[in-house]
RNA sequence: UCCUCAGUAGCUCAGUUGGUUAGAGCACCUGACUGUUAAUCAGGGGGUCGUAGGUUCAAGUCCUACCUGGGGAGCCA
């Protein structure tokens, strides 16, 4: 039983980070959090605490006259204690306020011989296959910290822009997307499912009585909500069952997608280009102590490295040159003719010859935005054959109103376009490209009644957290990642 | 899925042309030290050499398959 007379007498909880910028010292206060690390001698010992709330730890300071050796011996890396203390400028270097220890709870205790973290740095491999514990070191308390601030950061910006948060299904009956391979969401027993009388397995017996899968975009029924409420978006999980594995592919990840009435491939541009500047100066805005931590960390990592793979750029840097200058906009027929002229397309460098109507490969991306261009460059008016059936049309009868933003390192950021919103070509489309109409039907309906221009993109989550957080391996900026042969935690 | 590199102590790695009892640093434990900053110093414990086969008098080392991880490619956000 609580004893609430007991609760109401403590110490009121202070967060770290609001300890260590605190002016008012010299007083009684109560910090938790987790042991980082002890060390000291036979008088004293020095604890760095920290709860998360910051990168940076308290020191407490322990007079071991006051405490029994049990005590101090549970105080171990890894160990959760609460501690009532004087909080008081230091005595050491280091750092500029510290607690003088007076009463120590330790919750829970933390065997040195087996608690996987050390003082010391580890490998991110390492630390992936330890996920539920990865949160406890600075980097991943960084990137956490930021990924959080980065979501924040979005409903703030689509809220003061009139957008309204749309939640999408997460679960589709709908096959059309055609943004990659679906995971199947059944009922059925797989051992034995029911069978129609031609033998195929019959879904009319599944729970939604037809074949369904998780979602791989929320954009068309995002499209439905912008006929109506103008400016919406989503933000929610996504999944794809391709068997990628790379350092920027997920089966199951975030994904931002808005969708806006009365805007043409212009509007969708500038929209898009002005949300990513916003969040990047968020971040440098509130996350800065995380992103200065993230940066030496690179800059520690690259001191091994040959001097021609070292960045220019520290991170930092990087975030802001990305504010500095608009983006580099042109057109897919003129980034075919850049990269025809181009020093390695002429001495036959590029693995796959440059030609107009080919997808342009991650080399030719590469080459556009970090040797060429060297910042974020959009790519408009892609040929017609290498995108979706959605994607309006343009008069030329060759290309569509699509546009990619690519960034340097992580390649396509974003992916959008304007939509074709003139039922007879969008129908057309959707038979030209086998897609059966039947399952359709209330998305062409947007274009019989009422139908307007609109447009919209989707914003890869994690690449947005990869390029903020300058972390190599999207699978270190989602708390458990989800890929191929890998559902752990 | 394809190409490529790797898997040896809790972690990061070394281990020679196949050859005696498989090493180091860090971590951990014990001890020393009156304010440390990834503290320092001395000592100690700790190994199914990814798994399964094979070659050989002898395999951490060579061969085959598989598993796991990194990098690159494709698919894309």
């Amino acid at each position: 039983m609580i004893n609430y007379n007991t609760r109401l007498m403590e110490q009121r909880r202070s967060f770290i980070k609001d300890l260590l910028v605190s002016t008012e010292i010299d007083r009684e206060v109560n910090a938790k959090g987790w042991v980082r690390t002890k060390r000291g001698n036979k008088q004293v010992a020095f604890v760095a605490l920290n709860d998360g709330s910051t990168i940076h730890n308290i020191q407490l300071v322990i007079d071991l006259t006051n405490f029994t050796e049990n005590q101090i011996k549970e105080i171990t890396t890894g160990a959760s204690l609460s501690v009532n203390g004087m909080l008081v400028k230091s005595m050491g270097q280091g750092q500029s306020v510290e607690i003088q220890a007076k009463e120590i709870q330790v919750y829970g205790t933390a065997d040195p011989e087996t608690y996987p973290l050390q003082k010391k740095g580890h490998t991110l491999e390492f630390l992936r296959e330890i996920a539920h514990l990865r949160f406890r070191t600075n980097t991943f308390g960084a990137v956490f910290r930021i990924r959080h601030a980065m979501a924040f950061a979005i409903h703030k910006y689509f809220n003061d822009r009139n957008f309204y948060y749309l939640h999408t299904p997460i679960v589709t009956g709908s096959d059309a997307e055609g943004a990659g391979e679906m995971f199947r969401v059944s009922t059925l027993d797989i051992e034995n499912p029911p069978k129609t009388e031609d033998g195929k397995i019959d879904f009319t017996q599944d729970f939604f009585g037809k074949e369904s899968n998780l979602t791989v975009s929320g954009q068309l029924e995002a499209e439905l909500g912008a006929t109506a409420l103008s400016n919406v978006y989503t933000f929610g999980p996504t999944f794809r069952a391709e068997n990628s594995n790379t350092p920027r592919h997920l089966a199951e990840f975030w994904m931002i997608e808005p969708e806006m009435a009365f805007y043409d491939i212009h509007d969708n541009m500038d929209l898009a280009e002005d949300m990513l500047k916003y969040l990047i100066r968020y971040s440098l805005e509130n996350c800065i102590d995380d992103l200065k931590f993230l940066e030496n960390r690179l800059i520690e990592e690259e001191k091994n490295k040959p001097q021609n793979e070292k960045s220019e750029m520290t991170l930092i840097e990087k975030l802001n040159l990305i504010l500095k200058d608009d983006f580099v906009r042109l057109t897919y027929t003129e980034a075919i003719e850049v990269l025809k002229n181009s020093t390695p397309s002429k001495k036959g460098k590029f693995q796959f010859p440059v030609e107009w109507g080919i997808d342009l490969q991650s080399e030719h991306e590469r080459y556009l935005v970090e040797k060429h261009f060297k910042k974020p460059v959009i790519l408009v008016d892609y040929p017609k054959d290498i995108k979706a059936f959605y994607m309006k049309q343009n008069d030329d009868g060759k290309t569509v109103r699509a546009m990619d933003i690519l960034f340097p390192g992580i390649g396509e950021i974003i992916g959008g376009s304007q939509r074709e919103e003139i039922y007879d070509k969008l129908a057309a489309r959707i038979s030209e490209m086998g897609i059966p109409e039947k399952d359709m039907w209330w998305y062409l309906e947007t274009r019989k009644y009422g139908t307007v221009p609109h447009s919209g993109f989707g914003l890869g989550f994690e690449r947005l957290i990869l390029f903020v957080t300058g972390m190599a391996n999207i699978r270190d900026v989602i708390p458990f990642p989800r890929t191929p042969k890998n559902a752990e935690f």
